[in-house]
DNA sequence: TGTTTTTGTGAAACATAGTTCACATATAAA
DNA sequence: TTTATATGTGAACTATGTTTCACAAAAACA
């Protein structure tokens, strides 16, 4: 899926030029001359991004980012004011969008922040992802998570060697838990019945001891 | 919490020399006769590190690991043998001893193996504690991730604007997990109602944002 | 002022996670 | 073979997390 921008302006030299320029980075962009246009090409094929005008004959930006947004909270807006003041800023940011150019702005100005909204768009993307969901979860318990270390430094364990390694009497319990991290593909289980980490789980033991560093600071 | 070890060996000479290298390296190290007493000693003071002898009058090291063990699963133990063979080392595991010392070994190769334990414990400590199961379980759900990303880039966000920018029509339920986020403290409340991350969680995003980097490689 | 929007609470219903127990089969040991 | 240990299943129960709904106080607005 590439990033696909909307270019949203009156001024038809301002909004040829920016989409040469993005078109020139490997953007892939359309671009029209009104708000209300721009609500229906969405529509159509839903963007990552949306560079508005804000002062447009007919609906201006302040008005058509509420309208987007509702319909597409994911969509990143940056907004082109006239000029450069407080006002305009945080009036920009009030109405919902992400970004605020004011103009003249150089080329580099405009590629940094494109740039940077997609970036964004795609971590917002990747943390709001339903699969890490599953990982969290399972990292979210102690049992689990000391089954992980303790098969990242010995290899390879019989299930009632994990049990007592834990210390813990009642080995269905523990049971319980292998079979979510066999379910979650973070542990496996050999012909001869001992258990190993998958290569995703020793990812997962990577994490946390990043994590773990990183909280313990 | 500084690191405790104790040094269960019959050979004077060689507990002796052993205690005195690990002493010289700044660590907290106390030594016995036999595994029977060192039993007792363990009692009074649990040990973050044991470096038993495999071959000793009375109860052998390999006896020995198992009732420690089950006391205390999380001790480490350095096991001596004698003689460096496959299968003595392959015992030595199998009875759950952590690492294993060939003699003769050297002054460097007795601190790399103990040094390595202590690492690994501390690690699996952090990894075990309680508090991590608060902060994964946090983030295993996708509004509240979604949340902490959203604050993260808008510094500062009313309570409906979140809401909306989640395109979440039930406002009791993007309530609720706001709540979850304040009383683990990655979301506070300012004095005009409005929400912004805290210190811990702007901490959070960055490890999710380390997270998601990692996982989506 | 009255009206709408914002922000919030608490109960009920529902969903998922975790524990415990009773039991069963397979494998190893005596 | 008998016995013990290892490994595993499923049901009942408990706890915790999540959603939904009815309602309400506070703030903004007309």
């Amino acid at each position: 899926m590439t990033s696909n921008i909307i270019v949203v302006d009156d001024d038809q030299d301002l909004r040829e030029s920016i989409v040469e320029v993005l078109i020139d980075n490997g953007f892939r962009t359309m671009s029209c001359e009104s708000a209300e246009i721009a609500l229906q090409k969405v529509a159509i094929e839903i963007p990552s991004l949306v560079i508005v005008d804000n002062m447009m004959p007919g609906m201006g930006g302040m008005a058509f980012i509420p309208l987007l947004k509702k319909d597409y909270p994911s969509v990143k807006i940056i907004m082109i004011t006239a000029f450069s003041t407080i006002d305009n800023a945080v009036a920009a940011m009030k109405a919902g969008a992400d970004d605020y150019l004011p103009k003249p702005f150089k080329r580099d100005e405009l590629l940094v922040a494109v740039r940077l909204n997609l970036e964004r768009l795609k971590f917002e993307q990747q943390i709001g992802a339903p699969g890490m969901d599953e990982a969290f979860s399972c990292l979210a318990n102690e049992i689990r998570r000391k089954i992980l270390t303790t098969l990242f430094h010995k290899k390879e364990m019989r299930f009632m060697d994990i049990t007592r390694h834990l210390g813990i009497s009642d080995h269905t319990k523990v049971n319980f838990h292998l079979k979510k991290l066999k379910s979650n593909t973070l542990v496996a289980q050999n012909r001869e019945k001992t258990y190993t980490l998958t290569p995703q789980g020793e990812k997962m033991v990577d994490y946390l001891s990043v994590l773990s560093q990183r909280i313990s600071d």
